[in-house]
This record gives C-alpha cells, structure tokens and sequence, in this order.
DNA sequence: GTATCTGCAAATCCTTTGCAAGTCA
DNA sequence: TGACTTGCAAAGGATTTGCAGATAC
C-alpha cells in the first residue's frame, strides 16, 4: 500500500514525526474494510507492540485528521469511524435492524449537493455521510 | 402549545405518569427553537427547580424518545440535539465555521430517499437529518 | 543535542445505574 | 396503598491532559 507511504511522506514533509506508533495505527486505519474506531485501532495495534497507550492512539488520529490525512465518521450512538482521506469518498448506508453498513459511491448523492447549493446557498460536505434506514433484508421481515 | 398537553395526554394513556419534572422537561423542548441538548433542557430546569437532578432529564428523554415523542438527532461532535416529533420533521444544515444551523423542509430531499430506494433497496430515515457544510455567509469569506 | 513524542496515571466529560425515599394516581 | 419516579451518589466508558522519560532526526 502506498497510501501509508505517502501519508508517512506528508507528516515527514510538514515536520512531524514517524514513529512505529505512528505507522500502525496508519497501517490499521488502511487494512480496516471501511471505516474503523479508535478502540478497535487500539486492539489490533497492541497486539503487535502492548506498551502502545491508546492515548497515543487519540493524539495521532487528532493529528492525521487536523492535516486531513484521514475522514473521521460519524456513525451514530457516538461511534466514530476513521478512513483514509486518499482511499476515496463515499457514503454509508446504515441499518438501524441489523447494523449492517453498505457503502455507497460518492456520486449517488452528487444531486442532493446541487439541490442544497441552488436553494440554500449552502455548500455541504458530503464527503463521508452516514444515512440511517432499514437495508434490504431487514425491509422483508 | 397544545403540544404538551398533547404529549402529556399521550403519556398518561400508556400508564406513565405526569410530574412536574416530565412537565418542565417537556416546556424546555418545547419552547427551543429547533433542537436542544440534555445539558441545556438541564439548565433550564433548574433555574425554576434546583432540586432537579440530570439523571431524571436522561430517563426521561429516553423515555420520550422511546414512546416516539421526541426525536434525536445527531448533531456531530457527540452532540445531540432534541426536538418534538408533533412539530414537523426536518432537515438542518449545519454550518462548520460560523455553527449556524438552517432547518429546511422534509421535502427538499425526498429525491434523496427515492434514489437510495431504488439504486439500493435501502428505506433511509430521512425524518431528521443533519448535514454539514459552508453556509453563505462563510461561503463568502 | 533538542524539540517532539510517548507511556503512565490521573482528570474530565457525559451518561447510566442501584437503591432508598418520595410521590402520583 | 402501591407501583412508578426521583434524588443522590457512585460507577461507567470514552477521551483528554500533565509531566517526566524516551526517541527521531
């Protein structure tokens, strides 16, 4: 993955520093499928290095996410998930039956930008959306 | 505002019972402009009934929002705001610069829950929906 | 070498819970 | 009266902070 490279390049650049902590909670944000928390980053990252402390954790995620480096999430019931920013946009569909969370392409949503523009003036940021419905198979029962 | 009585009729039907606690935490919902945080409901009750303790204005917003009577929404930044489900239903865009919070229509994004209805089988809850972004005012700066 | 970063422990913030006393119907 | 509610205090979980020691560059 050259995503943790080039984040890794970008907090060297801007004078910061690479530490292995640094670099795995990098690499757990990257391997994560979607989106993942502060707590799970925590576990896996203190598997490979137990002295790790997750306040280490909290102060690198507050550090990418302040340069932009990775989206932070808001995946309701104060769960908050991190991405990388140079993983791509997209939106996430949540059930609130089964919590299953389907991701969708950011374009899906490129009218609902447009509509708040024109009418509201309002620029949105629809970047990472968190939308709370029922999926399809919940619907059935 | 009927809306009380309403809720307080409401209440009383389903074997719940009215105290002057539910009632003033009912009035502080009622009377905020559009959504309102545990914390401040607290601090409103308080100034007329010192004796109010913040555990009672979370059993009972929970209780509330249980029964459908109030609905949460999530306003970012672990902040949660709420608001009564007999006043309509809307969205609120919500300015990440200057905070400002601007309630627009249900309506204005029905073709966001057509789309996501049809593309992913997906019935969003698009009742009380938060988005955040760049208000005109900040848009301009 | 030195400014930055980390681990540790304690503090903080928000919310929840157990329980005895109070109160609404 | 009796079940439901409350206040109080304490616990809980997630996040933040102060500081001395460690480390990247």
């Amino acid at each position: 993955m050259d995503s943790i490279r080039d984040i890794a390049s970008q907090l060297s650049r801007k004078g910061y520093r690479i530490t292995p902590q640094r670099m795995m909670i990098l690499e757990s944000i990257e391997n994560s499928d979607t989106h993942i928390a502060a707590e799970d980053i925590y576990a896996q990252v203190i598997k490979k290095y137990p002295r790790v402390n997750i306040s280490t954790v909290y102060r690198t995620l507050d550090l990418l996410k302040q340069l932009g480096l990775i989206y932070e999430i808001d995946l309701g019931e104060g769960k908050i998930g991190y991405h990388p920013e140079n993983k791509g946009h997209h939106h996430h569909l949540i059930c609130r039956k089964c919590n299953a969370i389907i991701d969708i392409n950011e374009s899906a949503l490129f009218s609902v930008k447009a509509v708040l523009l024109q009418a509201f003036n309002f620029d949105a940021d629809l970047k990472h959306l968190a939308l709370f419905g029922l999926c399809e198979k919940c619907r059935e029962d």
